[in-house]
DNA sequence: TTGTAAGCGTTATCAA
DNA sequence: TTGATAACGCTTACAA
């Protein structure tokens, strides 16, 4: 009884004792089609155990309804969320989504591009490594695939994005800071080679210089994800004469980075730094103490990245770029405020 | 100068001065090339700017170069790095890779199941929300591409599988906490209708008994993922008269659900409460005190996952299903030893 | 309302 | 060593 092959539209018209345009057209939900042929052929496809060959269709339509999805850092706290944001939304519309994973190499990361427009994903949506690549910047120049970048910013590229509007969570925790009487104020960041790193730091100087608080060198420093430097960067910063009272963890993946180093040199939180990191996770809220956090909502800017190119891939395409921002905005947990009994 | 179309086989055939064959052989390293041949079509690929159309390949060898990967819960900590094992496997074999997200939905996972099977994925690698669902079975059994279960046990599927060896790590757990002193142990694991579930709270039960402890009833809890129960039921094992002196949270989910409850709770940790958690994570590892772990290699989960299925779809298939087992291990730190300076 | 047949971009078989 | 040509499984004019 085991097929070996699966069965096609020609087994299933030959069943059901009709061409296989008419099974098509039964698939398809198309018209001119009597219901008698209609149940007809239904039940042959149930009997046979039809499932329809999607690169074959695909092949034909020009479409695959699916969708790449690529990231620097798959380990990223923010991944899965922005994943299922992405995910929840093109389920929806009939989408599924391919992943790729470009460990952070910006050669790799060309090469899995590549590899998904082979496979002739319908859209794109970046996290790129690395902004500033000429290599990558030529070969998206080229893409004709919708694509959507996430927090990134390539020069001379015409395309959708969704972006964070760090200024906002920034301003915030300066402010915050600040008002508890902060007044040299540390900040470590990633690498500016992506806009996050970008957008930080300058959002962070704006502040403080609107804050009329001094901006001593050297209390500003970007890493490479997943560098060990952390430790070294932060035993720099608590030697110095002048050391900072407040830290600012700019980034996700920075967060767990500096709280390894904070336990690794035995800085106490926040009675030696006060300290505010990014992203509200369970790495931050089970902290002890729980940790004042700049947070966004994760899963929007995967929602937001999908619905951005299901419009682009409908019929209401529109012309222009199109950029959805998402706000963040500051959670203050005990980080940097004492607890009354600790106070007390 | 800019083309609509990408340029197909017949566009480098024209260009070049060939046959579509001739190019065809070009780019699959096909012999009976002449070398001026060769590298006249190179050229011609170049400048047009030639990209395979891996859709129409697959179409006519049959084979996609792609495997699913499906997961019953994207936000697990697990998730990110056994997909960073699968990926770097694949990738060396030319392979990509395709995710899908079933949101713990047994129905969904069989929609995304069914969805990757269409687009004729090579080889699918799952990781079940709930392996007793029948429809679910049933379904996997008429399957005729390469399965690989993750510490997942389908009744009456003949596929290969990465399993834990959850006993390994629950012995070492539950043999130090005896050695500690500690005789009423309490468990949290999740439901049973997955290996894990099942494999950890029998290896708890043998365990104990072979310690000669006492089995008391209610000290074993099994829990949906992401459930708001670990609150209730932590406060009513720490009510009982007989409450645990220290408690197994069994599963990588578990844990951060068990933490938030334990601080809601205000439970001190190690002195009211023994605490051993599942998996070197962040979470784990950052928490204060840090915690002592059952560990596993995640990433080799993902890395065997992808091998099995290489091996199974290269020449020496062979037959008879494989099972690879990963090995636990126990990392003891300050959830259940106090530091000294705490002691003294 | 249904059937016939062309073609999507490849690979692979056969001749030349 | 190369070229014509038939599939692969499907959609879609166009014919009937």
């Amino acid at each position: 009884m085991a097929r070996t092959a699966k069965p096609g539209l020609k087994d299933v018209a030959a069943h059901a004792g009709v061409s296989i345009a008419t099974v098509s057209r039964v698939i398809n939900a198309g018209p001119y089609v009597t219901d008698a042929v209609r149940t007809k052929v239904t039940a042959s496809m149930q009997a046979l155990g039809y499932e329809p060959h999607a690169l074959a269709r695909s092949l034909r339509t020009g479409q695959t309804h699916t969708i790449g999805y690529v990231i620097g850092d798959i380990s990223s706290p923010l991944f899965a969320t922005i994943a299922r944001g992405i995910d929840d939304t093109l389920q929806s519309a009939g989408f599924t989504l391919f992943l790729g994973n470009s460990c952070g190499n910006t050669q790799h990361e060309l090469h899995v591009i590549k590899q998904l427009l082979r496979r002739r994903v319908d859209g794109l949506i970046l996290a790129l490594a690395d902004e500033t690549d000429p290599a990558l910047r030529r070969a998206l120049a080229d893409v004709q695939t919708p694509l959507v970048l996430l927090d990134r910013d390539v020069a001379g590229l015409k395309c959708d994005r969704v972006l964070i509007d760090h200024a906002q969570g920034i301003n915030a925790a300066v402010a915050h800071l600040h008002a508890l009487g902060h007044t040299r104020i540390a900040l470590i960041t990633v690498a500016p080679n992506i806009r996050p790193g970008r957008a930080i730091s300058t959002a962070f100087s704006a502040a403080l210089q609107r804050h009329r608080l001094p901006a001593t060198p050297g209390l500003i420093a970007a890493l490479a994800p997943h560098s060990p430097q952390p430790t070294a960067n932060l035993a720099a910063l608590v030697q110095r004469p002048d050391r900072p009272t407040a830290l600012i963890a700019g980034g996700a993946t920075i967060t767990p980075a500096v709280l390894r180093a904070v336990h690794e040199l035995g800085v106490r939180i926040p009675q030696d730094l006060a300290l505010i990191a990014y992203d509200d996770t369970d790495v931050t809220a089970l902290h002890s103490p729980p940790l004042t956090v700049v947070a966004r909502d994760v899963y929007a800017i995967g929602a937001q990245a999908a619905r951005l190119l299901l419009d682009r891939l409908g019929a209401n395409a529109g012309t222009g770029r199109k950029t959805i921002t998402i706000p963040t905005t500051l959670i203050v947990r005990g980080s940097t405020v004492r607890k009354l009994e600790e106070v007390g």
